[in-house]
DNA sequence: TTGTATGCGTTATCAC
DNA sequence: GTGATAACGCATACAA
């Protein structure tokens, strides 16, 4: 029923001018002098028709969407992820950019690369893994001009920048802070699922290379997100001498503080004491995990910093057309010791 | 550096054959008797050049995007509000629709109305707040077909069809469960938070009703997200005769499993059993919320109906045009008996 | 200071 | 079966 948008030409009409004119005034174009009166008349048959510029059309005119593609779907979400995305949309639409999440699930490897280049985007931050050799030159050849992979685990950055998170340096931070509170012995959880499991491993390695550096005994948990599983574990290290009569206090890096929670649920069914037998560290702060008892010492991630870096190496990239790859590392990480270690 | 991106014209080219013809095959229309040599050779044409169509040129052409735009910026995030949007995405794609996340966070009331209409979307499912009568003038003007209000509190549903949510039946199933346990008085937590008040009180107003018509007290406990606002509360309630001689079991339903451990956790800390002397019910049943001791009765939102109903009623509504107001119920509820009743 | 004319990449209507 | 050509809505070089 409703009648076709409004174009431009429609303002000019109801305004008395012509096409050009309604441009140069909507788009506030200094260099083209024109009325006070013009500009009020034009402003106002926009307003009255309810005219909306057509964001293709000026696209394929200018040769520039403006577009910012962050198709991240499959990063596990909560508070930080958020925060992060809301930072990066705020920097980027104040750099003039427009920031767009379009994940294109359905559409596996250089297809998925394919649906994005469609738009048109001037920019695509992507989960790194994502932004293999196939998909950058589908993007590239697009005229993609900034291509940021995000949450790297080492084999693509060989490709494109990338905001890289020192995994391993969470891991040693931890396992620092285990030690200097008496723990003995070392263990690192590292969670079964899929998408977690290359970052445990990393935050693994650097528990690991802690207590090798320090002399304690060092174990590896692998580890479903299930009481089931918790408790099998639990029970394995236990088999294997766990807290027995060795003696030595263990302290362990539960990935993240889910992980730890789940681990501080099935502690306490087993009638072990934290800190006291077992010391527990997470990962990210939750506000949920504050609500354990003891409350959870827990590496607090701060990527204040990252949104604003973000769009402005972006706007750089853009701006100046290089392709050199640069490691982007915007983020810091803090022990909060509270009362789980 | 990178030559601009590769056009039908350069693979017509390329092919030998007309920029038409390229059309034809690209977009397998079979009305139009192609040989099988030649679409073979525009199809490999294409692939050479790294062909990839202009979304913006063909929206132009063709008059409509296929974009169903979802601002959703600032629900709740977490597993249910994920899972929803993977679903929808799955099933938007599905009949052929690319979903994209656009927030437009900077800009408030109309002008981000403006914003997204420049994408020429074809349907737009936003917060129901958000759809206000202006917002959807704008929107229909630019030839949006279908609007759809995600998380209605009342008022918007007048405007636009809206995905409802019964909070009220919500608190009403756990309220009466927690009379079947042998709650005496009631009580029901309103979150301070801006976003989450609405809700807060349409689940407060479900319990309130079941208590009038059970004849048990009823207390709304307003409160903010802190362990020492809720600290203060179960001061408030105590001093108001709350778990004392009155000698009545007391139950809560605690707006969520958030608020449902926050308040666990006060009332461990003062020596309170649950679910001796109060029984406790969340909502959500998060996967940490299992991890309680006692575990925590929650109530179970079940959303896996949603995406392809709200699919499918995109699709019908684009299609036919229609313009009528559909109230849209899409999730079911359950309780989940657990130990804190 | 304002208007005219052209082209961006695509699809669709017509001839051939 | 295939190819030339027009039109979508906008921005801009150029003419007036």
């Amino acid at each position: 029923m409703s009648a076709k948008p409004p174009t431009s030409l429609d303002v000019a009409r109801e305004a008395g001018v012509s096409q050009a004119t309604v441009s140069y005034v909507l788009n506030n174009r200094s260099d083209m002098r024109i009325s006070d009166e013009t500009r009020a008349r034009v402003r106002e048959a926009a307003d009255r028709l309810g005219y909306v510029p057509h964001a293709g059309a000026r696209t394929l005119r200018t040769g520039h969407s403006g577009l910012v593609l962050v198709p991240l779907v499959d990063i596990p979400y909560g508070p930080l992820a958020v925060g992060l995305m809301e930072g990066l949309d705020r920097e980027l639409s104040r750099l003039g950019y427009t920031m767009i999440q379009y994940g294109a699930r359905r559409l596996k490897g250089v297809a998925a690369a394919r649906a994005w280049a469609e738009l048109r985007p001037v920019a695509v931050l992507a989960p790194a893994d994502r932004l293999t050799r196939q998909a950058v030159d589908v993007l590239r050849a697009a005229g993609v001009k900034a291509m940021i992979g995000i949450g790297d685990m080492g084999r693509s950055s060989e490709i494109v920048s990338t905001m890289t998170m020192d995994h391993e340096a969470i891991g040693a931070t931890a396992a620092d802070h285990l030690i200097a509170r008496g723990s003995r012995a070392l263990a690192a959880v590292v969670p079964a699922e899929d998408g977690l499991r290359d970052m445990g491993l990393l935050r693994a390695a650097g528990v690991r290379r802690v207590a090798a550096a320090r002399g304690v005994p060092y174990t590896q948990v692998d580890l479903a997100f299930s009481e089931a599983a918790a408790a099998a574990a639990l029970d394995a290290w236990r088999g294997a001498g766990g807290s027995g009569r060795a003696r030595a206090k263990h302290g362990v890096f539960a990935y993240n503080d889910d992980y730890a929670m789940l681990l501080m649920a099935v502690l306490a069914d087993n009638g072990i004491s934290v800190p006291g037998d077992v010391a527990v560290v997470g990962c990210d702060d939750l506000p949920l995990a504050r609500l354990l008892r003891p409350r959870l010492t827990t590496v607090r991630l701060d990527f204040t910093t990252a949104p604003a870096v973000l769009a402005q190496t972006v706007d750089e990239i853009v701006k100046s057309g290089e392709t050199t790859r640069r490691p982007l590392a915007l983020w810091s990480h803090t022990l909060v010791e509270r009362d789980s270690t």
